[in-house]
DNA sequence: GCCAACGTTGGC
DNA sequence: GCCAACGTTGGC
């Protein structure tokens, strides 16, 4: 199977591309979405490269790189009574949720806007674009992907 | 903080 | 299995 492309969001004050910068690595626990939760049991593999985007951020948009380390495995804080990602439903014998492990490969010197996304020619079908686009876990074609590093980089050669 | 868009739940 | 109500996401 090929490499296959990503896109995953987070809100910076849970956890950003320099939290994983400074963490080198991080399990990416909490996604209570069936589409989202399908993706990272079904589909992602170790070395799947995904776009790190910071959600309810100023600006909003793709931080950085990083890639998968782990594949699907069960999220074991729903099994957490108390805790914030609990969900009863959930047992060891028969887990609900998943998620994967991220390592960290490129943090952006800026941030890639939505609004530049939005403007820019070969990613109008990108999932992230699309009005109304909650999935916190979406697949993102190779195209689009090289695309957004491109505009990733440009940033940092201009501050550099 | 507002609110539109969406996913999920639960009554029927 | 429909669909209204509800809760959440996330851009602005």
């Amino acid at each position: 199977m090929a490499r296959r492309y990503w896109l995953m969001k987070c809100e910076p004050n849970a956890y950003s591309i320099e939290d994983l910068a400074r963490d080198g690595e991080t399990c990416w626990e909490g996604v209570r979405n069936f589409q989202a939760r399908n993706f990272m049991r079904d589909d992602m593999r170790v070395g799947d490269a995904v776009l790190f985007y910071a959600s309810n951020a100023d600006p909003s948009g793709v931080s950085g790189l990083a890639t998968i380390t782990k594949a699907g495995y069960p999220d074991h804080f729903a099994w957490k009574e108390g805790h914030k990602y609990f969900d009863g439903r959930s047992t060891k014998a028969a887990p609900v949720w998943f998620m994967v492990n991220l390592g960290f490969v490129e943090a952006f010197a800026e941030t890639v806007p939505l609004s530049t996304l939005k403007g820019v020619k070969g990613l109008e079908e990108m999932k992230v674009v699309q009005k109304g686009s909650r999935l916190s876990v979406q697949p993102v074609a190779k195209t689009e992907y090289d695309i957004t590093v491109r505009l990733g980089r440009k940033t940092k050669k201009a501050v550099s």
